[in-house]
Order: C-alpha cells, then structure tokens, then sequence
DNA sequence: GATGAATGAGGTTTCATTCAT
DNA sequence: CATGAATGAAACCTCATTCAT
C-alpha cells in the first residue's frame, strides 16, 4: 500500500531508526508530544529532519512506535514475572505482593510517557486501541489469575472482580510510582495487598 | 504600567467573561486542548478574539478557570452527598454503595475534560497544585469517613488505607463512567463495594 | 469642516483636553509613540478610551498637538532669552555663551521626545512640516543675530554660516543635554563658545 | 535544546540570509521600523516568512544586523579616507575638505536608516550600545586625527574640542545629505570648514 | 458627555512537512 | 540516501477605533 516510509533492511538503517524512536520516547517522557518537534526528535537522534521523514510518515507515528514498544515492554516484564511466580509455590499473600512490587518495577520507566496517552486518546483511534488492548490484556491477564485459584474465592462476578483489582492494583501503583506519595510507598503496598487478600480469599 | 486582563465592571462583561468560560470548556471536553484554538473559544462564546485577549492573557489561562470551576463543583457535589449520608444511620455497605454511585452522578459531566489535565500536569506548576490539591482534599475525606468508624476498622495502617480506598474507587469509577465498560456497571460496583466492605470491616 | 472632535467650550473640557495632551507627552517620551497605547494615555489623563476620542481624531492627533505645544514653549523660551540678551550690551564671547546656556535650559525637558521625532518625520507630512518650520525658525533666528553684528563678521556665505552655526550648537548642546557627556559639560561649552567667535569674528 | 537560529552551513543559506538583511535594510529605509512588517521583508527578499524566522529571532534583530553592517560600513569607508588623507601631505584646509566630503558620501546611502535609530535609541539597550560605540570611534578618532597637528593647535581641551568638532561636522553633514538643503551644499562645506580651521589653527 | 466593552484587521511566530542539492 | 533550507498554513496576540449603555 504505502511505499512511503522505508522498511528497514540493512542494519544501520535498523539503528537509525530505532535512535529515532529512543529520542521520541526521551521527549516525548520529557516535555510532552506537543511540546515535543520533529526537529529535535531529529537533532536527539542525530539525524536530519529530512531522515526522520523517511522513516515515519509523521510525528504521530513516531508517537504510535513508542507506545508499542512501551507496551510490549511493559507486558513483556509482567509475563516474566507472572511465569516465575507460578513456577515456585508460594502463598496468595506473598504472590500478590511480589506481583505489584514487579509492576512497580516494570511501571517507573514509562509513567510520565503513559500520563501523555491519555490526552491523544480522546481523538485518535489508533492509540484507543492500543491502549484498550493493552487494557484487556491486563484485564484477561488478571481474570486468568483468578482463575487459577477460583475454587478459592469468595467473589461474586469473577469478571468484574478482574476489573476491579486492575484498577485498584494499577492505580495504586500508578500513585506510588509518579507522584512518590508522601504516605510511605511500603505502607501502601501492605494495605493494598491486604485489601485485595480479604476481598478475594476473605482473609 | 497594568495594561493586564480586564476585570469586569459592568454586568455585560461579568456574563462574556462567563460565556467564554463556558465556550471553553465545552470545547476542551470535546476536542482536546491542543485541538481547540482561541479563536473557536472565541467564536463559540459569541464574542471576538480581542474579547478574549481583555479576558484573559491566554489559552492557558482560560483552562485553569474551567479547572478550578469544575474542581469546586466536584468538590461540592461530593461534600454534598457526604453531608446527606453521614446524617442518617445506614449500613456501611449501603453507604459505601450510595457514596459510590454519588461519585459516579459527580464525574459523568467533567470526564472528558478530566482526561485532559494528566497532559498538562506534566508541566504546568499551577495545574499540577490544582489537581494535588483536588486529590488531596478526596484523600482527606476519606482519612475522615474512615474515622469515624475507627473502632470497627482492622486497617493496619489509616492513612496509607485511604490512599488505597480513594484510589481504588476512583479509578473503578472512572473506568465505569468513562469507558461504558463491557462488563456490567452493576457487577462492577457490587465487586467494589464488596471488596472496600471486606477490607475495611473485615466482612 | 469637521465636526468629529469636540473643539473645548467649558472649563471642564479644556482641563480634560489638557490632562490628555499631558498624558500623552509623559509617555510619548518615556516609551516613544509606538510603545505606549490609547488606553495608556487615557488612563494617566483619568479618561476613558471613549473621551480620548471625543477630544482627538486619533493617536497621531494627540502626537501633533504635543509637538506643537513643545514647539512653541521651546520657541518661546529662546525668544525670552535673545531678546534679554540684546537689552544689554555685552561683550560678544558673553553673548554666545549665555545663549547657549539659555539653550542647554530649554532643551532639557523635550530631549526625549525629540528623539520621538526624527522616526515619524520621515513619512508624516505634517510632522515633517512643523519640524522643518522649527529647524527654519531657528535658523532665521540665527542668522538675524549674526546680521546684528553683520560688519564685525570674517565669514563669506551669511545663510550658510547661520545653518553651520546653528546646527552646531543645536547638535552640541544635545549631546550634552542628552548623553550627560562623560566630557564635562562646561570644557565642551567653552571649546563650542570659543570655536564660533573664532569662526564669527576671527577671534 | 538549542533550537534557535539557524547558523547558515550552506552557501543557499549565507545567501538567504543575506537577501533577508538586504531587505530588511532597504525596507527600513524607505518605510521606517515601524511601518516595515516581517512578511514584507521575507516577501521583499523573495523567502517565506517562515525562513526570515529560522535566521533571526524576531524584525529587531535584523535591525540589529543591519544597523552593524552599517556601523562597519561607515566605519570602513572614513578609514579608507582617513588613511588616503594622511599618505598625503596636504594643508589643513584641503584636509579638512576632503574628510566632509568622505564623510557627506559614505552617508548619502544610510542616511534614512540613520534616522530611525534614534527612536529605538529611547529603549533598546543594545541599539543605544551599538550607537554609542559608533559615536564613541568617531570621537576617538577625531581626537587623534586632532593629536597628529597638536602642537599647531590653539584649543583648549583636546577631548572637549574632538567632541565639539565631530557633533559639529556630524550634524552639518547631516543637514546637507538628508535634507537636501535650500542653502547650497558648497556653501556649507566652505563655512564648515572655514569654522574648523580658524577653531582649530587660528586661520 | 462619559464610559469601558467589543471589534477585527493586521502583525508576529511556530512547526510539520517537502524538496533541491 | 542524507541533509538541512525552505515552505506556508495556522496559531497566537495587540491595539486603534467604534458604539451600546
């Protein structure tokens, strides 16, 4: 269809634009895609404006490559973490609390960047999706989850409860990482985990 | 030497003022900051850009009016709900269940504008006080209704449980309001309050 | 002809004319005509943008007036001046020197507006005439002084030795009215007398 | 970070660049500062207005390029007179005459520009700096010019009489080249000159 | 008459994108 | 291929002037 934007082939190409997207993402995280301009996408790379345009079609798509890799990176890292848990036996208590310190992890890098997502999310159709997927795929991931222990759990609607610890656990996280909470990052961890134990095993 | 913003005098000017707040909000919730220029605030309030420009000293400073309008009018909507719910004796879950619905009657209108303010938070010193200061007034609240039921909660530790309820509810009702959700409002409201009911008073 | 401006009748009005003109002076020479505004010059006179309008056609009527007035309190001033000094019979080196004294008084409060000048005159007719009338003023003045003592003079060319002495004069005593001149004021007068009776009288 | 003007690498770029001072230089003159907008100096020099701003910040800077090129050109065209004059063993008059008369040429060009720095002069530190750094070498140079006759000399104090003599030529020049004088020009040259001799040598 | 709110043309400035070299 | 100069639409903002109250 397009025969625009060049598909990497050789390997300095590969690096050129992979330096691009790196640069994006720096500024982007930095100062915001608005406040954000090819040229210095460009100059931080360190290529030419022109080089940037053949590349990526637009600054939107730069912005577009960012977020994917975000959120492979992102999902790449709880996958890791979630498969080494079930591997060892532990109890519900211990695996949901190395579960949100493992998102925690994954999440510092990315924050200020995914605070930018929400604002292009109202209008652009391209990264409502990418962010409703990379929703549902915490979602099912959680539901799944659940599942495992199922004959455990004293909730009602499996499904809804998915949702409801997503939020909950993603929105704490959100609050220890970006905003370094004045109440102590440890003593939300405890409440949060002990909230979420009473609420699925009823203690 | 002043030269600044026109501070309203007579009637007419108290009600441009007003209209073009109003224009502005309405086109921040539907379109975005950046996609919404001060000449179409200008034009939808019926007035002209120099009108806007004696009103205020820019695009900025007109959002941060709308912030704080929408702020204290969030902020009454719930003090309101509060007052009506602490004076009568129920149940804590219908309570919970009650404060929860209130919070989602109080967000509906201002969603769209809210997803806006993360954009900006990144940056802007006064958004930043005015969004801390509106989370830190719902975190108080909370700090509060929690204890007034002190001696029946089995809350290790009360400040950090009311970032985690604040945070919980706020999010699950965002994600109701805002995203229409697949699964049930309802569903997902009886998980909630089913959850924060589990964790507060141990069942 | 016009029936546009009010032309002052009452008390009242003349004042309010006045104050404007005023105004209008003050900032013309701090800030220059192109840095101050309408609504700068009626608000120092007490007035509203409307009244201004009553009074003046538009900015550069108020500029006209203000230059006029300069003009002839200036004129005045000189005139005041070369007519005490032709009462007395003094000796001619006292002579130049008290009119240059008298000029380095009378310049002092205009200097800056002056300065203001020299822009508009390029493409303003009638700031262009009343200018230029001042500068032939002066320079008539001159050479009736020069033609008071007309048998005692060394110099050729009668007109041209006016213009070379006045704008002599006239540049030197801006530049220490003006610059504050890190060379004293009094060796430059005595150099500027010195030079014209040499020149005039051949010593 | 930088982001700033655009420092010319290629040649088309020193060129633009050029076309743009030149421009600017000749719209400045016939129209005034004021009168003279950004779009009509990139229209005038055949660029888009987006490239007049990729090489200055804003019209007051290509003012500031101009009025130093200006500076150096006067400066250059004197000294190559100045250095002509000296090789040759001439009278004091025929010095003297030829100087304003180098001086009543390397004018003739920038006269119109001249004037309109005296307005910026009111407020722009670094015009009044570059002004005064213009008047400063014409002073100084005077001075020496002064110096090598010194011990012909019958002034008082030397510094005074540099000054009095430059404001004095300066101003007269001015009058013949911008004003295009009724009094004959040769008139005013051999009374100009005739003023400087007998000032300075007693005949 | 006086007031100051409203107007809008005209100027300034930015930046995503193209294209000659 | 890479470069960075050039483009110009589109945003921002100011202020002389008008006019309803």
């Amino acid at each position: 269809m397009a025969d625009k934007t060049r598909k990497p082939r050789q390997d300095r190409s590969i690096k050129t634009k992979d330096a691009i997207v790196q640069a994006a993402a720096k500024l982007f995280s930095e100062k915001g895609y608005h406040r954000t301009n090819t040229k210095q996408i460009a100059a931080a790379a360190g290529v030419s404006t022109g080089s940037f345009y053949s590349y990526f079609t637009d600054k939107r798509d730069v912005f577009l490559d960012v977020l994917k890799i975000h959120s492979e990176a992102m999902q790449a890292h709880v996958d890791a973490t979630v498969a080494q848990l079930n591997a060892k036996e532990l109890d519900k208590r211990l695996i949901i609390s190395h579960m949100i310190e493992s998102l925690i992890q994954s999440h510092t890098p990315y924050i200020s960047f995914h605070r930018e997502l929400s604002l292009l999310l109202l209008s652009d159709e391209v990264v409502k999706e990418v962010m409703e997927s990379q929703y549902d795929v915490g979602r099912r991931k959680t539901l799944e989850f659940l599942k495992l222990s199922s004959d455990e759990l004293r909730v009602g609607n499996l499904e809804a409860a998915a949702v409801v610890v997503f939020e909950s656990v993603s929105s704490v996280v959100d609050r220890i990482v970006f905003y370094g909470e004045r109440v102590s990052a440890d003593h939300l961890k405890t409440e949060l985990v002990d909230m979420l134990v009473h609420y699925l095993f009823g203690e």
